[in-house]
RNA sequence: UGGGAUAUAGUGUAAUGGUAACACACUAGACUUUGACUCUGGUAUUGUAGGUUCGAGCCCUGCUAUCCCAGCCA
């Protein structure tokens, strides 16, 4: 986390550490606790970023801990793809990684302290009686076994341990208050009974500490002082303090609440996600359509451009939905900064250089980034037959068009500059080759006489051009935003997210190319390889490919 | 409705009682071996009505709008 940026976590940090604060003196320590039941998310991100960036700023430390507290949902399935999507992000835990699960029996043993202390007892209401006893805002709760006596409960409990009674018999709460507005304090279920096989304990417990009991002790014994979570927590926080203050817990942790992150028209529930995945949508957590870190990834997002949106998107408590478009930009910033580019033409025409001698060839030299010289140049190879992207010719120009129609002239990039001097059509009219003549006296695109054209075009040598099938991925985006309620988010996905392009002329192999993505983006003229295998460079197809529309204007 | 939160430009954030700033987007222009990139200019009296003050985005009061919770999920 920049060192100049802050915000409202980092005001309540920076009282907390202060000379008399609660923490003065100690090291800031926060936590990344993901469910291991699923992928994570670019919205992760932003909490990696909270999390992991908030101890790096204050010298702190932040564990990475899988709150797996409910069995009925997890795998370890995820475990081993969250570590490597933090890892790729570039942060790292250290030594401190955990499982919420390794603490289930000293959870367990703070449960039957607040028992003794009589904090908590064992009630017998069925599920549907808990729902019917809980009241509503006008009416408190009712718990009639509220006043159970203390060594009952922890008879009772111990028997739920040792498996003694079926699932919902008997659960464990907390006596806060059935009186409370927030229904969170009206005497919370702390345990429940589950017959499930956990992940990790296997089948050693048979009862599950809930998040709201599991969290904050979890939090205390990893000595965590500030617990960065998200905003609809802010209803638990009573109740996270009610646990860490009544149970002899080694620390007292602080929760801070920000606002998620909201991206306009993108996916972005695990719920969600996990449905496009099974219903066989996509052809996994990792396809290039989806916002998850390893779908970013194989689209081409690069970790400093995810980064950097975490970090300019900013911090706040007010929920807000930032647009795609500058996620975008934030790969485009960093791209265009560091990406090697080359020339590839997605839908070509051929393009004849008449005056240019049959059977000649000679090569050129073109700089691998403009912007890095030093970074070297390339060969590419010219002749009389090129490819050019069809749209770079119109029979007819519309206003502002520059590029190539009869009489104009254009820079071949890196090679000559050449005039149009008309096509060649088939029996339908359409137009199949673009025929110029060049200007000798221009090796390398610039005329001796010094005067200026006023458009360049990116092309491929006929000869040594590579065919390839190119496959641009597009974020899945949902038309109404998938979380507005009012249709099915499925039936409202873009058609296009993929769209792939045969027949394409590549200045080498890109084998499995990828085009990230959106037709705006494309605008922009950028694309990379398939980054499954990160080692891939980063490309950058330095042109722009205008929506036709935009000269028409 | 009961509880919890939040309101600054189209979007996301700054401004902690003293000239409303930055980025994205949009837009006009300059530059350019790609119409990209880069550069320059333009775009808000801070949800609303009052109050305190020399001075209010910030403090106070009322109102309005939106979001979250009301699982033996996290």
């Amino acid at each position: 986390m920049d060192e100049n940026t802050s915000n409202f976590i980092h005001d309540f940090i920076d009282e907390d550490i202060a000379e008399g604060g609660p923490y003065a003196g100690k090291t800031v320590h926060t936590r990344f606790p993901p469910e291991p039941n699923g992928y994570l998310h670019i919205g992760h991100a932003k909490a990696i970023y909270i999390d992991f960036g908030t101890a790096q700023k204050y010298g702190g430390v932040c564990n990475l801990r899988m709150d797996d507290t409910n069995p009925a949902k997890e795998d370890t399935e995820f475990v081993d793809a969250i570590k490597e999507d933090i890892h790729w992000l570039g942060f790292d835990w250290g030594d401190r990684f955990f499982y919420g699960s390794d603490y289930f029996e000293q959870t367990y043993a703070y449960a039957e302290e607040l028992i003794k202390k009589g904090l908590a007892y064992v009630c017998g209401l069925t599920p549907e009686e808990f729902r019917e006893y809980r009241g509503d805002t006008s009416t408190p709760a009712r718990s009639p076994y509220r006043d159970r006596p203390v060594e009952e409960s922890l008879d009772l409990f111990r028997r739920m341990r040792a498996g003694e009674f079926p699932e919902g018999k008997y659960t464990l709460r907390a006596k806060i208050d059935l009186a409370s507005g927030n229904f969170n304090m009206r005497d919370p279920v702390l345990y429940r009974i589950r017959y499930i096989e956990h992940h990790r304990q296997g089948t050693k417990w048979c009862i599950f500490p809930m998040y709201d009991f599991a969290h904050p002790i979890q939090d205390a014994i990893e000595g965590v002082t500030h617990s960065l979570c998200s905003l609809e927590y802010e209803d638990h926080r009573p109740l996270y303090n009610w646990v860490v203050e009544n149970v002899s817990v080694p620390s007292k942790p602080r929760q801070i609440e920000f606002a998620r992150l909201g991206i306009n028209h993108t996916v972005m529930s695990k719920r969600k996600l996990r449905k496009l995945v099974e219903d066989g949508r996509v052809s996994g957590w990792d396809d290039p359509r989806m916002p998850t870190i390893c779908g970013l990834r194989r689209r081409g997002y690069t970790p400093q451009a995810i980064l950097s949106f975490c970090e300019r998107i900013g911090v706040a408590k007010m929920p807000s939905t930032v647009e795609y478009g500058f996620l975008e930009h934030c790969l485009r910033e960093d791209l265009n900064e560091k990406a090697t580019r080359v020339m590839a033409v997605l839908e070509p025409i051929k393009l004849t250089i008449t005056n240019y001698p049959e059977g000649k060839a000679e090569t050129f030299m073109v700089e691998n980034n403009p912007n890095h010289l030093e970074d070297g140049q390339r060969e590419v190879s010219f002749s009389r037959n090129l490819y050019i992207e069809a749209e770079d010719f119109m029979e007819v120009p519309s206003p502002k068009y520059f590029r190539l129609f009869p009489g104009n002239e254009v820079r071949i990039k890196g090679a000559y500059v050449a005039k149009c001097t008309g096509c060649v059509k088939d029996e339908n009219g359409n137009v199949t080759e673009v025929l110029a003549e060049y200007d000798p006296e221009s090796a390398g695109g610039d005329p001796k006489d010094g005067r200026k054209v006023k458009s360049t075009i990116h092309w491929v040598d006929a000869n040594t051009a590579v065919d390839a099938e190119v496959r641009i991925y597009d974020n899945l985006f949902s038309d109404p935003d998938p979380d507005s309620g009012e249709k099915d988010f499925l039936t409202c996905l873009n058609s296009d997210s993929l769209r792939i392009h045969s027949g394409c002329k590549l200045e080498k192999s890109l084998e499995n190319a990828v085009f990230p993505h959106s037709y705006q983006f494309m605008r922009k003229g950028y694309f990379c390889v398939d980054n499954r295998d990160s080692s891939k460079e980063h490309l950058v197809f330095n042109r722009s490919v205008a929506l036709k529309d935009s000269f028409n204007k």
